[in-house]
DNA sequence: ACTTATTGTTCTCCATAGCGAACCATGTTA
DNA sequence: TAACATGGTTCGCTATGGAGAACAATAAGT
């Protein structure tokens, strides 16, 4: 290997670093506050630069997000992954497991709700979420299966995740209960649903 | 202190590390070829880059040597502050010691003589040079003042090299001799300058 | 309803860097 | 002496990255 592309790869690196500093800035900011009132100015003040040097970078504000949303489930991986190697696990800890870590991670939460529900996003930002939404789900498919075994189907991840990412959207902001309240409602929901499937207590 | 110099500074370092890449190539080339030899294009293909690049870094040729030199003489502090540590050493030692680096870092020496006698060099790099050479000056003299004492005089730092310099550059390709022989022999003139300073066995 | 603010984004301008080709002076050769 | 080669340096062009100002759309205030 020649030592010809030494200057070109070095610049690449340090681009990528320059790019990390931003989005550095951004998650700090998503994290501390609700994310869509942070903006562009926020960002750029905060990695001490002007706003339009965002855009050499990224392409929108949006692609941030997913940026900042496709860290989270890789810290969210870790935290699985540590769970799986401490202790035998059950889907109800999985399922609690998953409760608590949005409702310990607001913003991610919301981020994620952003991507799943807004129509303005741009197609380019879409896309990306899209590969990191199959990313999350085939990852957390594996460590499902690590639980239910090699005859696992991916519907149930589907269903399983979907649940209890509906009962968290139900009742997050939920009035009338505490935080405290919240989570331990939620709780119970997820187990619901787990062990009877959601069913209605009434003759199918 | 703010953060709002983060991204510039980072700019600055990153160039800083390019010019050291250009750097760190022209050396190694240096210490494996006479340095005259040595072109501006065999840098660039050295550092994996074109010749016009290097002259967004650095202003001449000249500059690449006289920065070169400055990294040697680092190498000559060090060298000589562990002289310093290790034991007592007498001005016989020192002077040994100037010899045999001067012999076995021949590029070293050539660079010093390039600047010393060369009238062909711009302005800006000679100016270095001066720097440097005062630099070293003064350095060499600092650690000569802790063999000899308090009332040392700079003088006696200047006719010290500059007869140990013009023993070496006098005898470096002296005929008839093979490496060895001519180390040995300048080392008994450096001794023969030092003890009886140069002196012809004549009456005053 | 009409101004005013806010906010994501774009525009324009400028400095930095990279390269290939040319320039130019010097040394070499036929 | 004329062609050629060599080697340091410059030129012209292009890509990248920085900033401030402007743009367009939406939200807010009166």
């Amino acid at each position: 290997m020649k030592k010809r592309s030494l200057f070109k790869n070095l610049r690449q690196n340090e681009r990528e670093l320059r790019k990390t500093i931003i989005l550095d800035a951004a998650v700090k900011l998503f994290r501390d506050n609700v994310f869509n009132g942070v903006g562009m100015r926020d960002i750029a003040a905060e990695a001490g630069i002007s706003p339009a040097t965002i855009y050499r970078y990224f392409p929108s504000r949006d692609d941030i997000l997913a940026e900042a949303l496709l860290q989270d489930i890789n810290k969210i991986e870790d935290r699985l992954d540590n769970m799986l190697k401490n202790r035998q696990i059950t889907a109800k800890d999985l399922a609690i497991a998953v409760v608590d870590y949005f409702l310990d991670n607001e913003p991610t939460f919301h981020m994620m709700c952003h991507f799943l529900t807004s129509g303005t996003v741009t197609p380019e930002a879409k896309n990306k979420f899209n590969l990191i939404q199959e990313y999350f789900i085939n990852m957390f498919n594996m460590k499902i299966k690590m639980i239910a075994g090699k005859n696992h189907d991916v519907v149930h991840t589907h269903a399983f995740f979907a649940s209890i990412a509906g009962v968290v959207l139900t009742f997050l902001h939920y009035p009338g209960l505490n935080k405290q309240k919240k989570r331990e409602y939620m709780h119970r929901l997820a187990l619901s649903i787990i062990t009877e499937g959601g069913r209605l207590p009434m003759p199918d």
